[in-house]
RNA sequence: GGGAGCAUAGCUCAGCUGGGAGAGCAUUUGCCUUACAAGCAAAGGGUCACAGGUUCGAGCCCUGUUGUUCCCACCA
């Protein structure tokens, strides 16, 4: 065919068009279909303020090759996509485009900064939509959803609202993370941990007749102002006799309880410590099992409250410079040691973080986590790899009370009304126009829930339940679930949680694991370190599909991969590779060739490919089916790069060249059969590539990405002709060998006779070899006949060569060299005999394990005989 | 402190639930051979962390040791 292609692959070329096409033509909308099977796929709701990371292309890759493979193989495929969730992230983006207009979110109030953030999501969102279409996702994103939009709204509360009916949400205390800049309350999971040089101080508490005091150590002295009570060890024999009793808060002069708990270490520091129930989260459980007060003396912003008596309105550590001074000066510090220790800090700003007490929202997880716990434990969720499902179990058998409510606006507001006049607490769907009880006035609350709680509804809500939608019915179950490892908790153990009590049924049927993509130092990537990387970037660099290929291919599901250009290079060569089979391909068949063949025309090559193409499809296909990407992904690239392009390809030659229109025909219809088929089991990993060469291919479809995935059908394995084809690559690769050892010149021609059993089989190989070995005469025979002491011998299983290298050969060498292959062989019969000989692996192994060592032992045995043969022919 | 992972070629990693150690990159050698130098042909390179155990047989299963990473909890 007459084709104008360069000589080198250029992604450019592909990448955005066929796209554009693809979205054009509705290839990826889904819609229920009795005719076909559903399969569908959650995806995690990325935040849509953030930018396009390399983890969202390593999802976005790996769901995406699901989906497409899936969707060959003929199932309705749907993707679940979801952008925003209610992520406190989006909260701060939008808070921080108001300041640049001079706006705080208090001074326009909730109502207006919702408005202005939905205004803000519409003008901003969609950024990471439209970067993926440039990985290939074929999510059809026109069904993108928003965990903050009116339908996950209604899920929300109705949820919501079964929960607080069986009494499984309630309202409780707790010691909250506050950031006194942000102003707002931090989940524990936001708070990071920065080792910091402070000091211990030891401060001494007196009694109040000064008959006995207690020292304490700390390394926070300012929250002394909270304290209501001092705490030691009921087993400490030194402080024994002091339980019960009190002390007096220095500088404050308040009278605290010593109580005796167990939370209190007897080796650290004195062995007791002051309790500050109100900013300390430990202190806070003492107080509470003792009935201590709880004294708050921080303001939202870090200064000290009018609790704080002399020190009311000092920034918190402005107070403690000043406290040390003067404990010091009234003779209560004891003494200062330097100390080292983790304090939170928030991770967005890194002020230290102050903890402080206050009323919050809880799930009683308990009674929820055993149906979830069971879905797993039953195998209707799977985890792969299978052991991350101990890291669920871990967590949810240790379920601790799930706190859901959040200081923030950006969510959804839980449905719970206060009434002022008779103190009435009221949860309802609908927004109550007056209080039920006393018809007064009802004020919602002001807090929102945690994010994950909308997101945990995913699976449903988007759905349209509670509607008992079409959708609903058709897609749900969901088949997969494709997320890193590190939402495992947050994440993934709630959607199961709440499909096991809303929808009694599973909400995924896998679970697909993968880890973390890292920089070349194996570093988590962060915007501190500065090494995070832009897939966009790369995609400019090396295209998408090289993008794809080198994140599935090269580590096992689950396993943190660190990200190197060299590995997005080797991609892109195979990018270039895959091409170039392409363009030789159409560059020598013709324009009316199809991709059919006559079984009986067939030569030994052919068959070969066609059997090794056969085997790939199989392999490919189960590595898919289980999940086993990077090995599909192998299988593949082997197959089209070391079967297709380094050997059919070559052999192909010869009959493409030739003049006999039969031959040139049918290896032209083997060769679009390979390719073609080739690139549909590339497709799902390289979507771009694989539709721009489908297309250019004679008799194509529309579009490869709705073609069927290949079957691999059973007449064409072709045993015999496959072993003679490897047997005859083994005699090529030795023979190359001892070209380049023997330095035989690239120009040379050599003459070659090969041995072999039955010499009628391999007589269409002899032009093909000739080529492949630089040889300008072979003869297949069935009997060594003449050989000259000049002659290179090689031995390979089922075939031996003689080659005539007269000049080139050094005789010395010759024998060195067959007495080494002589002393290897020795070796594989030794080895095969030790283990036939021993009468228990005869016995108790597999009889095909066996048989086959026997088989090795004869083949192994007869080489052996050969080599010793022409030993004595050279002495 | 609780849980999980990892340790295999110089580097990054595979190894399909026990049956003769693999890939890519890097290195060495020879090739601009009419698809591809982003390529072709060949070569070198591993006590599978260590010590035991189970087994006819262990990179793979069990126990322990060492090193390392992550998650959770804690850190007066």
């Amino acid at each position: 065919m007459n084709i104008e292609m360069p000589k080198t692959y250029d992604p450019a070329i592909a990448e955005h068009q066929w796209y554009e096409k693809w979205e054009r033509n509705g290839y990826f909308h889904a819609a229920p279909n009795p005719e076909k099977k559903p399969f569908t796929i959650v995806i995690p709701p990325p935040n849509i303020t953030a930018k396009l990371h390399i983890g969202h292309a390593l999802d976005n890759t790996l769901q995406d090759t699901i989906i497409r493979y899936k969707r060959m193989c003929g199932f309705e495929t749907l993707w679940l996509p979801g952008t925003d969730h209610a992520s406190i992230a989006t909260e701060v983006k939008i808070v921080e485009a108001l300041a640049k207009e001079g706006l705080s979110k208090k001074e326009i109030g909730r109502e207006a900064f919702l408005k202005r953030a939905w205004e803000w999501r519409d003008e901003y969102g969609g950024t990471i939509v439209r970067q993926l279409r440039k990985m290939g996702s074929s999510c059809d994103w026109e069904r993108e959803r928003f965990t903050m939009d009116e339908r996950c709204n209604r899920a929300v509360v109705r949820v919501f609202k079964n929960l607080y009916d069986k009494g499984l949400i309630y309202r409780g205390n707790r010691i909250i993370n506050w950031c006194p800049t942000c102003k707002t309350a931090l989940s524990d999971a936001e708070v990071e941990y920065e080792t910091q040089d402070s000091h211990l101080w030891y401060v001494r508490y007196d009694a109040p007749d000064k008959s006995y005091s207690i020292t304490v150590a700390t390394t926070r002295p300012e929250t002394m102002l909270g304290d209501t009570g001092i705490a030691v060890n009921p087993e400490d024999p030194r402080y024994k006799d002091v339980i019960g009793k009190t002390v007096v808060l220095p500088l404050v002069g308040r009278e605290i309880p010593i109580v005796g708990d167990e939370y209190c270490e007897m080796e650290f520091g004195t062995g007791a410590v002051k309790i500050t129930p109100a900013h300390d989260p430990n202190d806070f459980e003492v107080g509470n099992r003792h009935h201590l007060p709880c004294l708050r003396v921080f303001t939202d912003d870090g200064h000290i409250n009018e609790e704080g008596g002399a020190y009311c309105g000092q920034d918190r550590f402005e107070c403690r410079r000043n406290i040390v001074k003067d404990l010091e000066a009234s003779g209560n510090l004891v003494k200062i040691e330097d100390y080292t220790h983790n304090v939170g800090t928030c991770y967005r700003c890194h002020t230290t973080i102050e903890t402080i007490v206050s009323k919050q929202w809880f799930v009683d997880m308990k009674p929820l986590a055993e149906p979830a716990l069971e879905m797993v434990r039953s195998g209707k969720v799977k985890f792969v790899p299978e052991r991350f499902d101990k890291i669920y179990y871990n967590w949810m058998e240790n379920i601790r009370d799930w706190c859901i409510s959040r200081q923030l606006w950006w969510g959804h507001r839980i449905p719970v009304y206060y009434c002022d006049d008779c103190g009435g607490t009221f949860c309802e769907e609908q927004a109550p126009e007056k209080c039920p009880v006393c018809g007064g006035k009802l004020r919602q609350d002001e807090d929102v829930l945690d994010t994950w709680f909308s997101s945990g509804l995913w699976p449903f809500s988007t759905l349209g339940w509670p509607d008992e939608t079409e959708e609903l019915k058709y897609f749900y179950p969901t088949d997969t679930l494709v997320t890193g490892y590190d939402i495992i908790t947050f994440w993934i153990s709630r959607m199961i949680t709440f499909a096991a009590e809303v929808m009694k049924e599973e909400p995924f049927k896998t679970v697909y694991v993968h880890g973390l993509v890292r920089d070349g130092l194996g570093r988590k990537m962060s915007k501190s370190l500065g090494n995070g990387i832009d897939p966009l970037d790369i995609i400019e660099h090396y295209g998408a599909d090289s993008l794809r290929f080198s994140l599935v291919t090269g580590n096992a599901a689950g396993n943190d991969m660190r990200f190197y250009n060299e590995k997005v290079e080797a991609a892109r060569n195979f990018c270039n590779k895959v091409y170039n089979a392409a363009r030789f391909v159409l560059m020598n068949i013709d324009e009316n060739t199809e991709p059919t063949f006559d079984e009986a025309t067939l030569s030994i090559a052919d068959k070969w490919i066609l059997a090794q193409l056969d085997r790939t499809i199989r392999d490919v296909t189960a590595n898919l089916d289980a999940y086993e990407l990077n090995l599909a992904a192998e299988k593949i690239y082997d197959f089209i790069w070391g079967t297709l392009c380094d050997w059919y390809i070559e052999l192909a030659k010869p009959s493409l060249y030739s003049d006999n229109a039969a031959e040139k025909a049918r290896v032209s219809s083997v060769l679009l059969y390979v390719l073609s088929t080739s690139m549909k089991l590339l497709h799902p990993f390289m979507p771009f590539i694989t539709e721009e060469l489908y297309q250019r291919l004679p008799g194509h479809e529309e579009t490869i990405m709705l073609c069927d995935w290949p079957k691999a059908p059973e007449e064409l394995r072709f045993a015999d002709e496959e072993a003679c084809m490897e047997s005859m690559k083994d005699v090529i690769r030795a023979i190359r060998n001892v070209r380049a050892e023997r330095k035989v010149p690239v120009g040379l021609k050599i003459k070659a006779k090969l041995v072999v059993a039955e010499k009628e089989k391999y007589a269409a190989l002899e032009s093909l070899l000739m080529k492949l070995i630089g040889a300008d005469e072979i003869r297949f025979t069935n009997e060594r006949g003449d050989v000259q002491k000049t002659d290179v011998h090689l031995v390979c299983e089922g075939a031996e060569a003689y080659i005539p290298l007269a000049s080139l050969v050094d005789l010395d060498e010759e024998r060195a060299r067959i007495d080494k292959e002589i002393e290897r062989m020795n070796g594989e019969v030794a080895r095969a005999l030790g283990k036939l000989s021993n009468e228990k692996f005869v016995q108790r192994a597999p009889e095909a394990v066996v048989n086959e060592e026997r088989r090795k032992l004869e083949t192994a045995k007869e080489m052996l005989a050969r080599l010793i043969e022409r030993r004595a022919d050279l002495n």
